[in-house]
DNA sequence: TTGCTGACCGACG
DNA sequence: CCGTCGGCCAGCA
């Protein structure tokens, strides 16, 4: 049986290596299908109510732009989890988004 | 079951 | 440069 969309979405997410970032449709490119960018969202709000943790801080929108932040209790916890990874982080945007995004189609 | 919504993206004017 | 629209799939009332 072939995974569903989520299931694979996390499964993506979850090789997102450390230090490093991704976007929603990079991932959803990935998958196969490019439209479905907002169910990989979709997928990270899901994700909550997963027992796994989910690394859904490293993925961002394709301008670097955290706009899950506040979805992560409303506080700048997204923007303090990848600081700490070494990201930089400017304006709850992602400064050296290009050092270190992560494309699945390219190192997966 | 139908219909709306959602952490997006690319195209168009 | 900015606003708007369509597409994609799954969950929920």
């Amino acid at each position: 049986m072939e995974k569903g969309f989520f299931e694979k979405t996390y499964d993506v997410v979850k090789q997102i290596p450390y230090g490093r970032v991704t976007s929603y449709g990079a991932v959803a490119a990935f998958l196969g299908s490019r439209g479905s960018a907002r169910m990989v969202g979709w997928a990270m709000n899901s994700s909550k109510n997963l027992p796994e943790n989910i690394p859904a801080h490293r993925v961002v929108n394709s301008s670097g732009l955290l706009t899950g932040k506040q979805h992560f209790g409303g506080g700048n916890i997204m923007v303090e989890l990848l600081e700490s990874e070494g990201v930089i982080i400017e304006n709850d945007k992602i400064s050296n988004f290009m050092d270190v995004f992560w494309d699945p189609a390219s190192e997966l």
